[in-house]
DNA sequence: CATGCCGGGGG
DNA sequence: CCCCCGGCATG
């Protein structure tokens, strides 16, 4: 599956703007390939629009779903709500108007709808002009939504934390390098510097940015949140379902331990008593 | 709870 | 390697 998407991204990026870029020196123009992969440059061409943010890196969705994928989720009354929505349910509909605001650096354009904030980035910030119509969802990540209501503003910050009472500490993300060895051969050309990206990029937007997102970049690759792994319970291979003989333990019992074979004492696979 | 032992960790 | 142990699946 990691492998999949991997691909899938690696594919998107080979198609961008890196084939006229060539592999040398200014990938500066090749800025959306940038923000893709990682946001290591990013400090030198002005993709670090994330720094000037509210430092908030509650993983919305910690590891709700997790049971729900592993454990075949039969009765699950409340994961929609951790797929869809906020765990922390928050007055939603307020009279106000949902409008979408760019994120990036001394931009804070506000926009109406989400498909003209997305193109604004596109235009603007990612410097893709036009081609390739379809989008990403990259942009996805330069914005906000937010309502429009009496204390807009500031509601336009706190709205980006839910209200998480795990919204402290240091934070959780494994951001950046953490798409696993999965078709690693491609990575490199990032790998060096992105490791100094300050935390707090992983989360920019909210809400559906970490739902329905089938691909993405490869930089934004995070962990699918704490909601991690699939399948965390996976055990190698099915373990054996245990001999059947009687062990040295039980043979010799605690006392008299030192005759039990040494493979025993160790917590390992006997080896006397095999089955 | 008791067993068996994998996956690690330290020397 | 040698020696141990945490933790977990399984009786």
């Amino acid at each position: 599956m990691d492998e999949a998407i991997a691909a899938a991204a690696l594919t998107s990026l080979s198609s961008g703007p890196m084939v006229l870029g060539a592999g040398s020196g200014s990938f500066s123009e090749a800025c959306a390939v940038n923000s893709i992969l990682s946001y290591n440059s990013g400090a030198s061409n002005g993709c670090d629009f994330y720094t000037s943010f509210p430092t908030t890196p509650s993983p919305p969705l910690q590891n709700a779903p997790l049971s729900a994928h592993s454990d075949a989720g039969l009765e699950d009354s409340d994961t929609t709500h951790f797929l869809f929505g906020d765990p922390t349910p928050r007055k939603r509909k307020n009279s106000g108007r949902l409008m979408f605001r760019c994120l990036w650096k001394n931009c804070g354009k506000v926009l109406s709808t989400s498909t003209a904030i997305q193109k604004h980035i596109r235009a603007m910030h990612l410097g893709r002009c036009g081609e390739q119509g379809h989008n990403d969802g990259e942009e996805d990540f330069y914005y906000t939504e937010m309502d429009v209501n009496v204390d807009t503003l500031t509601d336009g910050l706190s709205s980006l934390t839910p209200t998480s009472p795990t919204t402290t500490g240091p934070p959780p993300f494994l951001c950046p390098g953490s798409l696993g060895a999965a078709n690693s051969t491609e990575l490199p050309l990032i790998s060096p510097l992105s490791l100094s990206a300050p935390s707090t990029l992983c989360h920019v937007h909210t809400d559906h940015a970490y739902q329905v997102r089938p691909t993405l970049s490869i930089g934004e690759k995070r962990p699918q949140i704490l909601t991690a792994s699939p399948n965390p319970k996976q055990m190698t291979g099915t373990r054996k379902p245990r001999g059947e003989a009687k062990k040295c333990r039980k043979v010799y019992g605690m006392e008299r331990k030192e005759m039990w074979c040494t493979a025993c004492r160790w917590k390992k696979a006997c080896q006397r008593f095999i089955d």
